[in-house]
DNA sequence: CTTTTACGAGACACTATGTATTGAAATTAG
DNA sequence: CTAATTTCAATACATAGTGTCTCGTAAAAG
């Protein structure tokens, strides 16, 4: 924590919190597309200056507000079996993407990612998809002998292009791709990961 | 084809192309989130009510322009191993998403069907990506026993998830991908699969 | 009480949107 | 040739969002 801002009146926790539940709240309700600066502030009782302020653009106030959110749910508990781990991880990030609030900002940031420079970058260095599997690799698998950029795209990858390209999540299959990523994955089992560590 | 329209002017086949290269041009100069009606139609030295008279939104102008380049862009040899085959369309796949025009036009299609509904029903109708991915299979993998939908994923995901997170294009190892792929994919060889076809 | 910073309210110029109107051009049917 | 039909360019219009600015007020520190 650094102590900043000494003197002068201090930043409204209360207008904050206003701006990011509104922000939540909209696109939920109508969707990324008719969100506005406007909107937000009209939603949240706040003028316009005050969100220019804090934030500069749209992006940023969402990806503040749904970024808790979004570890949360991604965040799965530890299973007995890396199997059962991973086919978890992948429901969470079906789930996730495809039904969860937080996931529908995210898609939408990812979206504005694609034309947006500064979106992509900001998206980059907090990106809760990338680190959330990054964690279940190395909590599931150690001792794996995969690259971990690589292997955190073959986890993720299937699920992220079936949800954003439209496809129907019902119809995904997770168990299949999970058997796929193990089938390739480990190049050691667990057992000798574990006798490996005791060493 | 359809006999339509017998009586009245003509549509002008030189302002539909002009159009659809001014689209094409600016998204590439400016990136899609500069575009507007308005800029394609003093580009295109068109009127603004010619646009809307044949697409409704930037989006439909993008995908009819971008459409025909990207099945091109996708479009890989056939090769003498599954292996081959694999690589060499990821390898098209990785340049197609990260460095081409017609890419970009379609990462940006992904974007905002992301937030819009519309778009996304176009985009699954016509998705370049997930039909050259499903004739690469079925092309080099005859005889395969996967699940087509699930494999397709399996194929794209990676590439897909890795350039539209933000990741660096050149970090990608497409080979290592492509083993992944091929070694929980097929169920039968290729000479396995040519020996039932020959019964 | 003075200084400093944040706030709400509202005004401002600028730009894009989508629709409508008007008159000219290009084509078919009779 | 004429009438009907359809597209076209040009232009105007109301609506709405953007980002910046100003003003008077509120809340904190010294």
């Amino acid at each position: 924590m650094i102590e900043r801002q000494q003197v002068g009146r201090p930043r409204s926790e209360q207008a904050r919190a206003a701006i990011l539940h509104a922000v939540d709240d909209l696109v939920v309700e109508s969707g990324y597309g008719a969100v506005t600066l406007k909107g937000i502030a009209e939603r949240a009782g706040v003028s316009r200056q005050t969100i220019y302020r804090w934030w500069s653009t749209k992006a940023e106030i969402l990806l503040e507000a749904s970024a808790i959110d979004a570890r949360q749910e991604l965040q799965v508990p530890a299973h007995e079996t890396p199997a059962e781990d991973v086919v978890a991880y992948l429901d969470a990030l079906l789930a996730f993407l495809s039904t969860s609030d937080a996931g529908t900002a995210y898609r939408a940031l990812v979206g504005e990612a694609q034309h947006d420079a500064k979106v992509a970058e900001l998206l980059r260095d907090t990106d809760p998809v990338g680190q959330s599997a990054a964690e279940v690799i190395e909590r599931a698998l150690p001792g794996h002998e995969m690259r971990l950029p690589e292997a955190t795209a073959e986890l993720v990858g299937p699920v992220f292009f079936w949800v954003l390209s439209g496809r129907d999540p019902a119809e995904l299959d997770t168990g299949r791709l999970a058997a796929a990523f193990l089938r390739n994955g480990p190049g050691v089992s667990r057992a000798t990961a574990a006798r490996r560590r005791g060493r």
